[in-house]
DNA sequence: AGCGAGATTATCT
DNA sequence: GATAATCTCGCTC
């Protein structure tokens, strides 16, 4: 078939190179990327709080000033079940820290929880553990970062439990949105490096990872003690409404497939794909 | 708004 | 050699 149209042809020639020159390998910095604050879970009227926080003194975070970072969620936070951790995850925020300082920020709002062995969806179904999915064995607050169909990444956040996990799926863009979209946009490339909407920005495991260059170097670090990449307790207020859904992408799990382990904010703009059946079901 | 196809390769069998 | 927790683009309705 050589007659295509050569236009066609060579608009698509050199798509590729990767992103990675933005994510750069800062690892876990020594010293000052000590990052902010110690551990002090949040004690919003949120969820932040999983168990009471009895180590260490208890200052409030309000003793901080405004312009200084919330409490950053420790180790404690993450020692959750799978669907649990899953659903207290939404609300709080992903905080990127580039080599250059800049901070990229999230609020989730959209994870799945895999929850081990008995998950048929899950990598570590029938107690499958390779040299892939380690971080999914690891304590939670380990990430679990892997690569998905040769070319873009899936972020998780390692739970309670033997080899379970949650992949977050989903953020609301609070910071950093400049720098985001030129990770996001098509780099360079071709014309159809179009503007993307804030809703396009982060409303999908791979795009997520894009917009906060994060690659597989981020896989089985701690977000409780990382330079780069940590977590920070979501801004107080009203308890957003849960959906429950279906995951997304594991059809071929049989029953656990149909499970309703997909959690997301209603009505949130920012969510990659919305169940409107499930919506109708938990009116 | 939704469908179909193509991209592209680490990982596992 | 087959698969995959996805995304983008182009086309149709």
């Amino acid at each position: 078939m050589p007659a295509r149209s050569g236009a066609q042809l060579s608009r698509r020639v050199g798509q590729k190179k990767q992103r990675l020159s933005e994510a750069e390998r800062s690892r876990s910095l020594p010293d000052v990327a000590r990052t902010p604050s110690p551990e002090e879970p949040c004690s919003g009227p949120h969820t932040c709080l999983g168990p009471p926080a009895t180590t260490g003194p208890q200052r409030s975070i309000y003793f901080l000033s405004p312009k200084d970072h919330p409490a950053r969620l420790g180790s404690e936070f993450f020692d959750q079940p799978g669907v649990r951790l899953a659903r207290a995850l939404l609300g709080q925020v992903l905080v990127r820290r580039l080599a250059d300082n800049t901070e990229l920020r999230g609020r989730i709002v959209e994870t799945e929880a895999y929850l081990g062995p008995e998950d048929e969806a899950a990598h570590s179904r029938g107690g499958r553990q390779t040299a892939r999915n380690r971080g999914m064995f690891m304590k939670p607050g380990t990430l679990y970062v892997f690569i998905i169909y040769g070319m873009y990444f899936c972020l998780n956040v390692s739970s309670q439990g033997d080899g379970a996990c949650v992949l977050l799926r989903a953020l609301e863009p609070l910071g950093g949105l400049e720098t985001m979209q030129r990770l996001r946009s098509t780099l360079g490339k071709g014309a159809s490096g179009r503007a993307l909407k804030d809703r396009e920005l982060c409303n999908g495991p791979s795009k997520l990872c894009q917009a906060l260059a994060i690659d597989k170097s981020f896989d089985q670090r701690d977000l409780a003690t990382d330079g780069a990449v940590w977590m920070e307790c979501g801004p107080p207020g009203p308890k957003p409404a849960v959906v429950a859904a279906a995951r997304v992408g594991v059809s071929r799990a049989g029953e656990w497939a149909q499970k309703p382990l997909r959690f997301y904010v209603r009505g949130s703009p920012f969510v990659s794909v919305v169940d409107r059946t499930a919506e109708q079901m938990q009116a």
